[in-house]
DNA sequence: AATTGAACATACTACCGAGTATGTTGTCAA
DNA sequence: TTGACAACATACTCGGTAGTATGTTCAATT
């Protein structure tokens, strides 16, 4: 529960998540587990999932081992928890303009910066849902972890294709063009998730600050797609 | 010498530097070196650098650990050896658009596909230069790793200042426009190497199947930076 | 033919880290 | 007050891996 300044901002939004209509944390996220998902997402963003060790991540919680695999039953659990939390941010943060009743293209612009944006506030959970995709595209896990892994891919896969479904209308639409539709959501996608690896908070940085990274990504992306420029 | 199907794509990318005019590979690369560092580059993309062993590098190679150490000191050692070669495909790669003469707009087209197009035809090399970036963006190294992965930042970021320069020409044109030129790089860089991850060579594949991969980067990253469509 | 050294293979050590087994503390119910 | 259980801490085991020490082969000198 005592959160210091450097996990304050991971804190409150695990906090607003949870907070939200949605049943999706509630039924993930204990009380126990919120420090230990924070301090772990940090860990495996800083030295990488392989290089982190279950030491690392007592350390930086100020405690040992024994706390955490109280409530996770291996490292592997741990990140697929972290990864998965940082999913259901992503659901989370497109949720509303996801049912909006807007024109394609406008529903796209604010999926797309909704997404960025969610990169950007939960970047260390964001890390590890990249990892977890990367562990993925090559094939070399155990069988156990397998499982898991396809689960969290499988709801990687819904959430690109509510993107893909928006960008379709789009350029039914006439408002985007792009050649081959692959290509174009891998080229969106990584540019939009593209904070995950180089942003960085500076201090005094307000949330407007944040929105603005998010809309010149949003901007660099639609115009990437071919869509004309708005007023 | 002996490569089978599997490995000749990349050993026919290194001769091919290697017998460049540039006399960077000829200086680092030697005989007894190549299949290793080709082997080793496939390794660390498929597994990643903290979770590939020595063994598995030499499991790769048909051989034993005993070979790799006679030529490498370290683990470190062979994978900032990667990461160089992978540097120096890309020089080798934009060398002839850097030279042109031609207005700004039309070198950093030639550029970004030229490096682009490195990406994808030496995947796994570059897969690790970006992987030693993610290591330094961190900071955990030990004090002799740190002096040699200083050297790849450095020339990493001699080659960004490359575009950068050849941005600002074009930008100073007219032809495109940004708002922050640092974010603007970004996402143009992380556009032109998303091929690292998403990339995989199809059978019956052709050169010029690449280099349409690399057109349609190309033309993404033009268009997000607000350059006019070309005819 | 003997020597030498490069290019490996084999066999080992030392350590680190995941997972476990067990102890300790506090709290709450009965 | 006393179990009883949750929430940890402590102290171990044990497998994997980087690195080393030492053999072995072969080809080129001399």
């Amino acid at each position: 529960m005592t959160a210091n300044a450097s996990t304050q901002g991971i804190a409150r939004a695990i906090a607003g998540v949870a907070a939200s209509p949605g049943t999706l944390t509630a039924a993930l996220v204990e009380e126990g587990q919120i420090d230990i998902l924070n301090m772990a997402a940090q860990c495996f963003m800083a030295r990488g999932y392989a290089s982190t060790s279950i030491d690392d991540v007592a350390r930086r919680l100020g405690s040992t081992k024994g706390r955490i695999y109280h409530f996770f039953a291996s490292k592997a659990d741990l990140f697929f928890a972290v990864a998965e939390v940082g999913m259901q941010f992503n659901y989370a943060a497109i949720d509303a303009s996801l049912k909006s009743e807007a024109p394609a293209m406008e529903r796209l612009r604010d999926m797309a910066f909704a997404h960025c944006l969610s990169m950007i506030e939960t970047q260390p959970f964001q890390h590890s849902v990249w990892q977890g995709v990367e562990i993925h595209l090559r094939g070399s896990t155990t069988p156990e972890q397998r499982e898991r892994l396809n689960a969290l891919i499988e709801t990687r896969d819904h959430y690109s294709a509510l993107f893909r479904k928006v960008m379709e209308e789009a350029r039914a639409e006439g408002a985007i063009h792009y050649d081959d539709p692959g290509i174009a959501r891998q080229l969106m996608f990584m540019t939009l998730n593209s904070p995950i690896f180089w942003y960085k908070p500076r201090p005094g940085e307000t949330a407007e600050d944040r929105k603005n990274i998010a809309r010149q990504c949003t901007d660099f992306v639609l115009a990437g797609l071919g869509a004309t420029p708005t007023a």
